[in-house]
DNA sequence: ATTCGGACCTGAAAGC
DNA sequence: TGCTTTCAGGTCCGAA
């Protein structure tokens, strides 16, 4: 579910709450959502003081003192609560970190179960070894590097997190449809001008997203059980026969491996089709 | 070597 | 009304 404006939007809100909180206890109550460690690290834990959040692509890294780190993945539906201890525990709550204070707790539910957490040293997990670079960072120049040696469909590339880290179904939709570029576009149909407005549509939608605190069509809530504003400035994503913003024609569903694509047919036009119409 | 379908899960919404 | 099918913001794995 949570793309990076999500992740985002829940680790601003979250930050300054968790800060400086210790530690007190844990409840695992699904075992299934630790990966790659064990119960065993966990204990340690306790005692330990929140020192900072950090995202990396779709994960976010709760880094604790002496050198400990919780590593998150949401997934589809995974979700973070921050709140009062004595609220009753949601239906799919899987994990709880109780503080010191008592007064808060920070729950992790995942009606889904593809959501995961793993406890690690901090030195460990910035190693990710396939997550390409943050697209709020990439300079131009190393954007348009990153197409060397690369094939296939923009789209596919899109959503590969080695590639770019933190563009899903929605962004990468809403990206292609600012950029005009029509999804199946292979990428080395791809001319400068179109490099350069890919990195200009990939920053302007994420930021705007990240302003509007992320997309809320079913699932996302933030740490607060606050929706995302950016839903009412989707202008192709789930709009499948509405009239494009921009020209008026009609939007289109195109299915690729099971997920959907939202495109205007006109002003993403289907590049060997450009090709074939100039004959 | 890419690409595709299926798997992992549950529940809401649509279809009949 | 109620049963069945489809679909979902992600990623991994194995088979073509």
């Amino acid at each position: 579910m949570p793309e990076l404006p999500e992740v985002e939007t829940i680790i601003r809100g979250l930050s300054p709450k968790l800060q400086g909180l210790e530690v007190s206890s844990f409840k695992l109550l699904f075992l299934g959502v630790l990966r790659n460690s064990d119960q065993k690290i966990l204990e340690k834990l306790k005692g330990k003081k929140v020192i900072r959040l950090r995202r990396r692509g779709k994960w976010i890294l709760i880094d604790l003192d002496s050198n400990l780190s919780l590593v998150c993945h949401f997934k589809m539906t995974g979700q973070f609560l921050f709140c009062p201890s004595e609220r009753p525990v949601d239906k799919h709550t899987h994990f709880i970190l109780s503080f010191k204070d008592r007064m808060h707790e920070l729950r992790f539910r995942d009606v889904r179960k593809f959501g995961s957490i793993s406890c690690r040293p901090t030195p460990e997990v910035l190693k990710f070894p396939n997550l390409g670079p943050e697209p709020l960072r990439v300079s131009f120049s190393r954007f348009r590097k990153l197409f060397l040696s690369r094939r296939g469909r923009l789209k596919n590339l899109l959503l590969n997190q080695s590639f770019i880290a933190g563009i899903g179904n929605i962004y990468a939709d809403e990206i292609l449809f600012e950029a005009k570029l029509h999804p199946l576009t292979p990428v080395s149909m791809l001319g400068e001008g179109e490099f350069s407005r890919l990195w200009e549509a990939m920053r302007f939608i994420l930021r705007k997203a990240i302003e509007f605190r992320g997309t809320s069509i079913r699932n996302f809530r933030d740490a607060e059980d606050q929706e995302g504003g950016f839903k009412n400035h989707l202008r192709v994503y789930g709009k499948e026969s509405l009239s494009c913003p921009r020209c008026g024609k009609e939007i289109e569903r195109l299915r690729l491996g099971g997920r959907s694509s939202f495109f205007c047919p006109r002003c993403q036009e289907e590049k060997n089709k450009a090709v074939e119409s100039e004959r």
